[in-house]
DNA sequence: CACAAAATATGACCAACGGTCATTAATTTT
DNA sequence: AAAATTAATGACCGTTGGTCATATTTTGTG
Protein backbone atom coordinates (compact mmCIF):
# COMPACT_ATOMS: atom_id res chain seq x y z
CA UNK A 1 0.00 0.00 0.00
CA UNK A 2 2.68 2.03 -0.92
CA UNK A 3 1.14 4.09 -3.37
CA UNK A 4 -1.13 6.30 -0.87
CA UNK A 5 1.60 6.98 1.15
CA UNK A 6 3.54 8.39 -2.24
CA UNK A 7 0.88 10.41 -2.92
CA UNK A 8 0.71 11.69 -0.08
CA UNK A 9 4.38 13.00 -0.01
CA UNK A 10 4.48 14.37 -3.36
CA UNK A 11 1.51 16.06 -2.49
CA UNK A 12 3.36 17.39 0.17
CA UNK A 13 6.12 18.65 -1.67
CA UNK A 14 3.93 20.08 -4.59
CA UNK A 15 2.17 22.08 -0.85
CA UNK A 16 6.09 23.03 -0.47
CA UNK A 17 6.87 23.73 -4.48
CA UNK A 18 4.24 26.52 -4.47
CA UNK A 19 5.25 28.06 -1.19
CA UNK A 20 8.97 28.16 -2.13
CA UNK A 21 7.10 29.90 -5.18
CA UNK A 22 5.03 32.05 -3.12
CA UNK A 23 7.71 33.22 -1.31
CA UNK A 24 9.76 34.47 -4.01
CA UNK A 25 7.33 36.31 -5.11
CA UNK A 26 5.40 37.85 -1.83
CA UNK A 27 9.23 38.48 -0.69
CA UNK A 28 9.84 40.28 -3.64
CA UNK A 29 6.63 42.08 -3.95
CA UNK A 30 4.65 42.69 -0.71
CA UNK A 31 2.12 40.41 0.11
CA UNK A 32 -0.67 43.32 -1.48
CA UNK A 33 1.14 44.24 -4.67
CA UNK A 34 1.51 40.33 -5.61
CA UNK A 35 -0.78 38.49 -7.62
CA UNK A 36 -2.02 34.50 -7.31
CA UNK A 37 -1.08 35.17 -11.28
CA UNK A 38 2.29 35.50 -10.05
CA UNK A 39 2.46 33.07 -7.55
CA UNK A 40 0.97 30.08 -10.43
CA UNK A 41 3.61 31.58 -13.26
CA UNK A 42 6.11 31.33 -10.98
CA UNK A 43 5.28 27.72 -9.70
CA UNK A 44 4.74 27.12 -13.28
CA UNK A 45 1.47 25.85 -12.32
CA UNK A 46 -2.03 26.87 -13.13
CA UNK A 47 -3.76 29.15 -10.67
CA UNK A 48 -6.65 26.79 -10.16
CA UNK A 49 -4.54 24.45 -9.36
CA UNK A 50 -3.33 26.89 -6.45
CA UNK A 51 -6.61 26.58 -5.20
CA UNK A 52 -6.42 22.84 -5.22
CA UNK A 53 -3.78 23.48 -2.17
CA UNK A 54 -4.66 26.22 -0.46
CA UNK A 55 -8.05 27.82 0.43
CA UNK A 56 -7.22 31.47 -0.94
CA UNK A 57 -4.39 33.96 -0.73
CA UNK A 58 -4.54 35.11 2.45
CA UNK A 59 -3.73 30.81 3.56
CA UNK A 60 -1.19 30.93 1.20
CA UNK A 61 0.72 33.75 2.62
CA UNK A 62 -0.17 32.20 6.35
CA UNK A 63 1.81 29.17 4.92
CA UNK A 64 4.54 31.04 4.63
CA UNK A 65 4.34 32.93 8.10
CA UNK A 66 3.89 29.51 9.29
CA UNK A 67 7.36 28.31 8.14
CA UNK A 68 8.49 31.54 9.82
CA UNK A 69 7.15 30.81 12.84
CA UNK A 70 8.84 28.09 13.07
CA UNK A 71 12.12 29.47 12.53
CA UNK A 72 11.52 31.69 15.46
CA UNK A 73 10.56 28.74 17.40
CA UNK A 74 13.50 26.86 16.90
CA UNK A 75 15.10 30.45 17.69
CA UNK A 76 13.57 30.69 20.71
CA UNK A 77 14.74 26.93 22.02
CA UNK A 78 18.35 27.69 20.98
CA UNK A 79 17.66 30.97 22.93
CA UNK A 80 16.07 29.07 26.12
CA UNK A 81 18.90 26.34 26.02
CA UNK A 82 22.60 28.56 26.13
CA UNK A 83 21.11 30.62 29.20
CA UNK A 84 21.07 29.33 33.17
CA UNK A 85 18.90 31.58 34.96
CA UNK A 86 15.07 32.46 34.28
CA UNK A 87 15.74 36.24 33.92
CA UNK A 88 18.63 34.82 31.27
CA UNK A 89 16.69 33.07 29.62
CA UNK A 90 13.54 35.66 28.95
CA UNK A 91 16.43 37.87 27.91
CA UNK A 92 17.21 36.02 25.35
CA UNK A 93 14.26 34.70 24.10
CA UNK A 94 14.02 38.51 23.49
CA UNK A 95 16.65 38.83 21.97
CA UNK A 96 16.22 35.91 19.79
CA UNK A 97 12.78 38.09 18.44
CA UNK A 98 15.02 40.93 17.88
CA UNK A 99 17.59 38.17 15.98
CA UNK A 100 14.73 36.92 13.69
CA UNK A 101 13.96 40.37 12.58
CA UNK A 102 17.05 41.32 11.47
CA UNK A 103 17.55 38.43 9.89
CA UNK A 104 14.17 37.56 8.02
CA UNK A 105 12.72 40.74 7.59
CA UNK A 106 10.26 39.09 5.09
CA UNK A 107 9.39 35.99 7.77
CA UNK A 108 8.62 39.37 10.17
CA UNK A 109 6.00 40.76 7.70
CA UNK A 110 4.21 37.86 7.22
CA UNK A 111 4.12 37.46 11.31
CA UNK A 112 3.17 41.29 10.94
CA UNK A 113 0.66 40.40 8.89
CA UNK A 114 -0.82 37.67 10.50
CA UNK A 115 -0.72 39.66 14.44
CA UNK A 116 -2.17 43.05 13.04
CA UNK A 117 -4.84 41.22 10.68
CA UNK A 118 -8.18 39.86 11.70
CA UNK A 119 -7.86 36.08 10.64
CA UNK A 120 -10.56 33.60 10.13
CA UNK A 121 -9.48 30.55 12.75
CA UNK A 122 -12.76 28.61 12.09
CA UNK A 123 -11.71 26.24 9.88
CA UNK A 124 -9.92 23.20 11.84
CA UNK A 125 -7.95 22.49 8.98
CA UNK A 126 -6.83 25.80 7.79
CA UNK A 127 -3.48 27.14 7.57
CA UNK A 128 -4.67 29.63 10.19
CA UNK A 129 -5.34 27.09 12.36
CA UNK A 130 -1.87 25.03 12.49
CA UNK A 131 -0.31 28.96 12.81
CA UNK A 132 -2.31 29.11 16.12
CA UNK A 133 -0.79 25.75 17.27
CA UNK A 134 2.46 26.82 16.49
CA UNK A 135 1.95 30.17 17.81
CA UNK A 136 1.23 29.09 21.07
CA UNK A 137 3.86 26.33 21.33
CA UNK A 138 6.35 29.37 20.83
CA UNK A 139 4.96 31.44 23.46
CA UNK A 140 5.10 28.78 25.68
CA UNK A 141 8.93 29.09 25.76
CA UNK A 142 8.87 32.15 26.72
CA UNK A 143 6.19 31.51 29.82
CA UNK A 144 8.68 28.52 30.94
CA UNK A 145 11.48 30.95 31.00
CA UNK A 146 9.39 33.17 33.54
CA UNK A 147 8.38 30.23 35.75
CA UNK A 148 12.18 29.26 35.76
CA UNK A 149 13.61 33.01 37.04
CA UNK A 150 10.82 33.07 39.57
CA UNK A 151 11.97 30.01 40.90
CA UNK A 152 15.36 30.60 40.81
CA UNK A 153 15.02 34.17 42.12
CA UNK A 154 16.10 36.04 39.09
CA UNK A 155 12.88 37.22 38.42
CA UNK A 156 10.26 38.97 40.92
CA UNK A 157 8.11 36.31 42.35
CA UNK A 158 4.80 38.70 42.14
CA UNK A 159 4.09 38.40 38.48
CA UNK A 160 2.15 36.04 36.75
CA UNK A 161 4.21 33.96 34.27
CA UNK A 162 1.41 33.96 31.61
CA UNK A 163 0.21 37.58 31.40
CA UNK A 164 3.75 38.62 31.39
CA UNK A 165 4.35 36.36 28.52
CA UNK A 166 1.61 37.61 26.85
CA UNK A 167 2.66 41.26 27.57
CA UNK A 168 6.36 41.08 26.49
CA UNK A 169 5.06 39.43 23.59
CA UNK A 170 3.03 42.04 22.73
CA UNK A 171 5.46 44.72 23.89
CA UNK A 172 8.12 43.61 22.00
CA UNK A 173 5.69 43.11 18.55
CA UNK A 174 4.76 46.87 19.02
CA UNK A 175 8.27 48.22 19.17
CA UNK A 176 9.19 45.81 16.33
CA UNK A 177 6.19 47.13 13.98
CA UNK A 178 7.06 50.68 15.11
CA UNK A 179 11.27 50.24 13.68
CA UNK A 180 9.85 48.34 10.66
CA UNK A 181 7.42 50.19 9.58
CA UNK A 182 8.32 54.28 10.72
CA UNK A 183 11.87 53.87 11.16
CA UNK A 184 12.51 56.65 8.44
CA UNK A 185 10.51 58.94 8.67
CA UNK A 186 9.36 59.54 12.51
CA UNK A 187 12.19 57.63 14.17
CA UNK A 188 15.10 59.15 12.42
CA UNK A 189 13.66 62.41 10.78
CA UNK A 190 11.82 63.41 13.42
CA UNK A 191 13.76 62.01 16.84
CA UNK A 192 17.07 61.50 15.18
CA UNK A 193 17.30 57.94 16.82
CA UNK A 194 17.76 54.57 15.27
CA UNK A 195 15.21 51.71 15.90
CA UNK A 196 18.37 49.34 16.98
CA UNK A 197 18.31 52.41 19.57
CA UNK A 198 14.97 51.96 20.49
CA UNK A 199 14.55 48.41 20.25
CA UNK A 200 17.60 47.87 22.80
CA UNK A 201 16.12 50.69 24.84
CA UNK A 202 13.13 48.85 25.36
CA UNK A 203 14.91 45.69 26.19
CA UNK A 204 16.22 47.67 29.19
CA UNK A 205 12.88 49.01 30.46
CA UNK A 206 11.75 45.41 30.35
CA UNK A 207 14.49 44.34 31.81
CA UNK A 208 14.07 47.00 34.98
CA UNK A 209 10.22 45.74 35.19
CA UNK A 210 10.92 42.12 35.85
CA UNK A 211 14.46 41.40 37.70
CA UNK A 212 14.17 41.26 41.28
CA UNK B 1 -13.72 89.24 -1.54
CA UNK B 2 -16.09 86.88 0.55
CA UNK B 3 -16.87 84.50 -2.60
CA UNK B 4 -13.51 82.54 -2.58
CA UNK B 5 -13.47 82.50 1.57
CA UNK B 6 -17.35 81.03 1.29
CA UNK B 7 -16.36 78.48 -1.60
CA UNK B 8 -13.36 77.40 0.84
CA UNK B 9 -15.75 77.11 3.60
CA UNK B 10 -17.94 74.85 1.17
CA UNK B 11 -15.13 72.95 -0.17
CA UNK B 12 -14.06 71.83 3.58
CA UNK B 13 -17.75 70.69 4.55
CA UNK B 14 -18.29 68.71 1.42
CA UNK B 15 -14.66 67.38 2.94
CA UNK B 16 -16.56 66.75 6.17
CA UNK B 17 -19.78 65.45 5.05
CA UNK B 18 -17.55 62.80 2.99
CA UNK B 19 -15.55 61.54 5.83
CA UNK B 20 -18.88 61.36 7.37
CA UNK B 21 -20.62 59.23 5.32
CA UNK B 22 -17.20 57.21 5.03
CA UNK B 23 -17.16 56.50 8.64
CA UNK B 24 -20.60 55.17 8.64
CA UNK B 25 -19.64 52.88 5.75
CA UNK B 26 -16.48 51.79 7.20
CA UNK B 27 -17.46 51.49 10.94
CA UNK B 28 -20.22 49.30 9.37
CA UNK B 29 -18.31 46.98 7.06
CA UNK B 30 -14.38 47.69 8.16
CA UNK B 31 -11.69 49.24 5.85
CA UNK B 32 -11.91 46.34 4.00
CA UNK B 33 -15.19 45.14 2.85
CA UNK B 34 -16.43 48.87 2.69
CA UNK B 35 -16.17 49.67 -1.18
CA UNK B 36 -15.96 53.47 -2.75
CA UNK B 37 -19.13 53.10 -4.37
CA UNK B 38 -20.86 52.17 -0.91
CA UNK B 39 -19.25 55.83 0.41
CA UNK B 40 -20.51 57.79 -2.30
CA UNK B 41 -23.76 56.21 -2.19
CA UNK B 42 -23.98 57.31 1.36
CA UNK B 43 -22.79 60.51 1.12
CA UNK B 44 -25.01 61.12 -2.17
CA UNK B 45 -22.40 62.20 -4.45
CA UNK B 46 -20.76 60.02 -7.30
CA UNK B 47 -18.05 58.03 -6.99
CA UNK B 48 -15.54 60.68 -9.30
CA UNK B 49 -16.86 63.38 -6.86
CA UNK B 50 -15.05 61.59 -3.81
CA UNK B 51 -12.00 61.69 -6.00
CA UNK B 52 -12.20 65.32 -6.18
CA UNK B 53 -11.78 65.48 -2.36
CA UNK B 54 -9.33 62.15 -1.53
CA UNK B 55 -6.56 61.20 -3.63
CA UNK B 56 -7.64 57.54 -3.25
CA UNK B 57 -9.73 54.76 -0.78
CA UNK B 58 -6.45 55.06 1.61
CA UNK B 59 -6.19 58.44 2.27
CA UNK B 60 -10.22 58.67 3.13
CA UNK B 61 -9.65 55.85 5.53
CA UNK B 62 -6.49 58.09 7.20
CA UNK B 63 -8.77 61.04 7.15
CA UNK B 64 -11.32 59.08 9.36
CA UNK B 65 -8.08 58.36 11.70
CA UNK B 66 -7.13 61.80 11.78
CA UNK B 67 -10.00 62.68 13.62
CA UNK B 68 -9.70 59.90 15.71
CA UNK B 69 -5.64 60.92 16.62
CA UNK B 70 -7.75 64.32 17.30
CA UNK B 71 -9.61 62.93 19.83
CA UNK B 72 -6.69 60.66 21.29
CA UNK B 73 -5.06 63.75 21.56
CA UNK B 74 -7.48 66.02 23.24
CA UNK B 75 -7.71 62.91 25.86
CA UNK B 76 -4.19 63.12 26.47
CA UNK B 77 -4.19 66.58 27.30
CA UNK B 78 -7.25 66.06 29.76
CA UNK B 79 -4.76 63.56 31.22
CA UNK B 80 -1.82 65.26 31.54
CA UNK B 81 -3.89 68.24 33.33
CA UNK B 82 -5.63 65.81 35.80
CA UNK B 83 -2.53 64.63 37.47
CA UNK B 84 0.52 66.36 39.73
CA UNK B 85 3.77 64.17 39.30
CA UNK B 86 5.17 63.14 36.63
CA UNK B 87 4.67 59.41 36.96
CA UNK B 88 0.85 60.11 37.18
CA UNK B 89 0.57 62.08 34.46
CA UNK B 90 2.17 59.49 32.28
CA UNK B 91 0.15 56.92 33.96
CA UNK B 92 -2.50 58.96 33.51
CA UNK B 93 -1.88 59.24 29.13
CA UNK B 94 -1.24 55.42 29.12
CA UNK B 95 -5.02 54.97 30.86
CA UNK B 96 -6.59 57.61 28.12
CA UNK B 97 -5.21 55.36 25.50
CA UNK B 98 -7.18 52.64 26.85
CA UNK B 99 -10.23 54.57 27.57
CA UNK B 100 -9.88 55.70 23.64
CA UNK B 101 -9.56 52.00 22.43
CA UNK B 102 -12.61 51.25 24.43
CA UNK B 103 -14.58 54.33 23.82
CA UNK B 104 -13.87 54.53 20.00
CA UNK B 105 -13.05 50.90 18.83
CA UNK B 106 -13.41 52.39 15.40
CA UNK B 107 -11.64 54.59 15.51
CA UNK B 108 -8.43 52.69 17.43
CA UNK B 109 -9.02 49.83 14.34
CA UNK B 110 -8.13 52.75 11.81
CA UNK B 111 -5.58 53.94 14.09
CA UNK B 112 -3.99 50.21 14.30
CA UNK B 113 -4.62 50.61 10.46
CA UNK B 114 -1.85 53.62 10.48
CA UNK B 115 0.36 51.88 12.92
CA UNK B 116 0.88 48.61 11.06
CA UNK B 117 1.00 49.62 7.21
CA UNK B 118 3.30 51.14 5.36
CA UNK B 119 2.03 54.43 4.88
CA UNK B 120 2.62 56.65 1.94
CA UNK B 121 4.18 60.10 3.31
CA UNK B 122 5.69 61.32 0.35
CA UNK B 123 2.89 63.98 -0.58
CA UNK B 124 3.24 66.82 1.54
CA UNK B 125 -0.40 67.57 1.39
CA UNK B 126 -1.74 64.20 1.91
CA UNK B 127 -3.54 63.49 4.63
CA UNK B 128 -1.13 61.07 5.33
CA UNK B 129 1.41 64.03 6.12
CA UNK B 130 -1.44 65.70 8.66
CA UNK B 131 -1.85 62.45 10.56
CA UNK B 132 2.35 62.66 10.87
CA UNK B 133 2.21 65.75 12.66
CA UNK B 134 -1.02 65.30 14.68
CA UNK B 135 0.39 62.25 15.68
CA UNK B 136 3.92 63.60 16.82
CA UNK B 137 1.89 66.43 18.90
CA UNK B 138 -0.08 63.19 20.50
CA UNK B 139 3.48 61.78 21.73
CA UNK B 140 4.83 64.91 22.89
CA UNK B 141 2.62 65.11 25.39
CA UNK B 142 3.93 61.69 26.69
CA UNK B 143 7.65 62.66 25.91
CA UNK B 144 6.83 66.26 28.49
CA UNK B 145 4.58 64.23 30.99
CA UNK B 146 8.44 61.92 31.51
CA UNK B 147 10.35 64.74 31.44
CA UNK B 148 7.87 66.41 34.28
CA UNK B 149 8.40 62.73 36.22
CA UNK B 150 12.66 63.10 35.84
CA UNK B 151 12.06 66.94 37.10
CA UNK B 152 10.43 65.76 40.41
CA UNK B 153 11.91 62.85 40.91
CA UNK B 154 8.53 60.49 40.52
CA UNK B 155 10.17 58.44 37.37
CA UNK B 156 13.64 57.41 37.51
CA UNK B 157 16.29 60.30 35.99
CA UNK B 158 18.35 57.45 34.19
CA UNK B 159 15.82 57.09 31.49
CA UNK B 160 15.75 58.96 27.98
CA UNK B 161 11.98 60.15 27.93
CA UNK B 162 12.14 60.58 24.50
CA UNK B 163 12.95 56.45 23.89
CA UNK B 164 10.81 55.85 26.78
CA UNK B 165 7.72 57.58 25.07
CA UNK B 166 8.33 55.59 21.94
CA UNK B 167 8.85 52.35 23.79
CA UNK B 168 5.33 52.93 25.43
CA UNK B 169 3.73 53.71 22.62
CA UNK B 170 4.65 50.68 20.48
CA UNK B 171 4.16 48.71 23.89
CA UNK B 172 0.38 49.65 24.39
CA UNK B 173 -0.20 49.50 20.61
CA UNK B 174 0.90 45.99 20.38
CA UNK B 175 -0.72 45.34 23.76
CA UNK B 176 -3.89 46.76 22.56
CA UNK B 177 -4.20 45.22 19.33
CA UNK B 178 -3.12 41.55 20.74
CA UNK B 179 -6.63 42.61 22.87
CA UNK B 180 -8.40 43.91 20.06
CA UNK B 181 -7.30 41.18 17.31
CA UNK B 182 -6.73 37.46 19.45
CA UNK B 183 -8.86 38.23 22.46
CA UNK B 184 -11.37 35.47 21.79
CA UNK B 185 -8.74 32.80 19.91
CA UNK B 186 -5.75 33.07 22.06
CA UNK B 187 -6.89 34.91 25.70
CA UNK B 188 -9.58 33.48 26.58
CA UNK B 189 -9.59 29.91 24.21
CA UNK B 190 -5.96 29.43 25.07
CA UNK B 191 -5.32 31.03 28.47
CA UNK B 192 -8.22 31.83 29.79
CA UNK B 193 -7.82 35.91 30.57
CA UNK B 194 -9.42 38.76 29.20
CA UNK B 195 -8.33 41.69 27.23
CA UNK B 196 -8.90 43.87 30.23
CA UNK B 197 -6.38 41.67 32.64
CA UNK B 198 -3.66 41.66 29.98
CA UNK B 199 -4.17 45.35 29.76
CA UNK B 200 -4.08 46.28 33.27
CA UNK B 201 -1.40 43.98 33.98
CA UNK B 202 0.70 45.63 31.39
CA UNK B 203 0.41 48.71 33.24
CA UNK B 204 1.60 47.39 36.36
CA UNK B 205 4.77 46.24 34.80
CA UNK B 206 5.39 49.80 32.80
CA UNK B 207 4.87 51.38 36.47
CA UNK B 208 7.40 48.95 38.01
CA UNK B 209 9.81 49.83 34.84
CA UNK B 210 9.29 53.50 35.38
CA UNK B 211 9.12 54.50 38.68
CA UNK B 212 12.11 55.44 41.02
C1' DC C 1 -29.35 90.19 -18.84
C1' DA C 2 -26.47 87.45 -21.98
C1' DC C 3 -22.54 85.09 -22.65
C1' DA C 4 -17.98 83.31 -21.71
C1' DA C 5 -14.96 81.18 -18.39
C1' DA C 6 -14.01 78.62 -14.54
C1' DA C 7 -15.05 75.40 -11.10
C1' DT C 8 -17.71 71.13 -9.79
C1' DA C 9 -19.90 66.99 -10.42
C1' DT C 10 -21.17 62.89 -13.02
C1' DG C 11 -21.25 57.98 -14.22
C1' DA C 12 -19.94 55.05 -17.94
C1' DC C 13 -15.85 52.80 -18.52
C1' DC C 14 -11.39 50.33 -17.80
C1' DA C 15 -7.86 47.30 -16.05
C1' DA C 16 -6.53 44.35 -12.46
C1' DC C 17 -7.33 40.68 -9.52
C1' DG C 18 -9.22 36.94 -6.53
C1' DG C 19 -11.62 33.14 -7.17
C1' DT C 20 -14.55 29.37 -9.85
C1' DC C 21 -15.76 25.51 -12.70
C1' DA C 22 -16.59 22.84 -16.81
C1' DT C 23 -13.34 20.43 -19.39
C1' DT C 24 -9.08 17.90 -20.19
C1' DA C 25 -5.17 15.07 -18.83
C1' DA C 26 -2.90 11.77 -16.05
C1' DT C 27 -2.91 8.02 -12.95
C1' DT C 28 -4.81 4.10 -10.66
C1' DT C 29 -8.02 0.31 -10.30
C1' DT C 30 -10.62 -3.40 -12.19
C1' DA D 1 -8.04 -2.09 -22.24
C1' DA D 2 -11.63 0.15 -20.25
C1' DA D 3 -13.60 2.36 -16.31
C1' DA D 4 -12.96 5.20 -12.43
C1' DT D 5 -10.63 8.28 -9.75
C1' DT D 6 -7.54 12.05 -9.03
C1' DA D 7 -5.10 16.11 -10.61
C1' DA D 8 -4.50 20.15 -13.54
C1' DT D 9 -5.97 23.65 -16.67
C1' DG D 10 -7.22 28.29 -18.17
C1' DA D 11 -11.10 30.72 -19.95
C1' DC D 12 -14.31 33.12 -17.58
C1' DC D 13 -16.82 35.93 -13.97
C1' DG D 14 -17.91 39.44 -10.52
C1' DT D 15 -16.11 43.00 -7.90
C1' DT D 16 -13.62 47.02 -7.14
C1' DG D 17 -10.39 51.05 -7.18
C1' DG D 18 -9.60 54.54 -10.01
C1' DT D 19 -10.13 57.65 -14.48
C1' DC D 20 -11.82 60.91 -17.77
C1' DA D 21 -14.67 62.91 -21.35
C1' DT D 22 -18.86 65.14 -20.78
C1' DA D 23 -22.41 67.75 -18.41
C1' DT D 24 -23.88 70.96 -14.92
C1' DT D 25 -23.46 74.74 -11.92
C1' DT D 26 -21.39 78.92 -10.42
C1' DT D 27 -18.78 83.05 -11.14
C1' DG D 28 -16.98 86.91 -13.73
C1' DT D 29 -17.58 90.34 -17.58
C1' DG D 30 -19.47 93.75 -21.04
Amino acid sequence: MGIAERREREKEKRKNDIIDAAERVFFEKGHENATMDDVANEAELSKGTLYLYFKNKEDLYLAIHLRGNKILHSLFQKAVKNKKTGIEKTRSVGKAYVEFFKKYPNYFNAMLYYESHDIDFADQDSVAAECLIEGKATLELLIESIVIGIKDGSIRSNIDPVKTAISLWGQTTGILQIASLKEKIILSQYFSISAQDVIDYNFDLIYHALKS
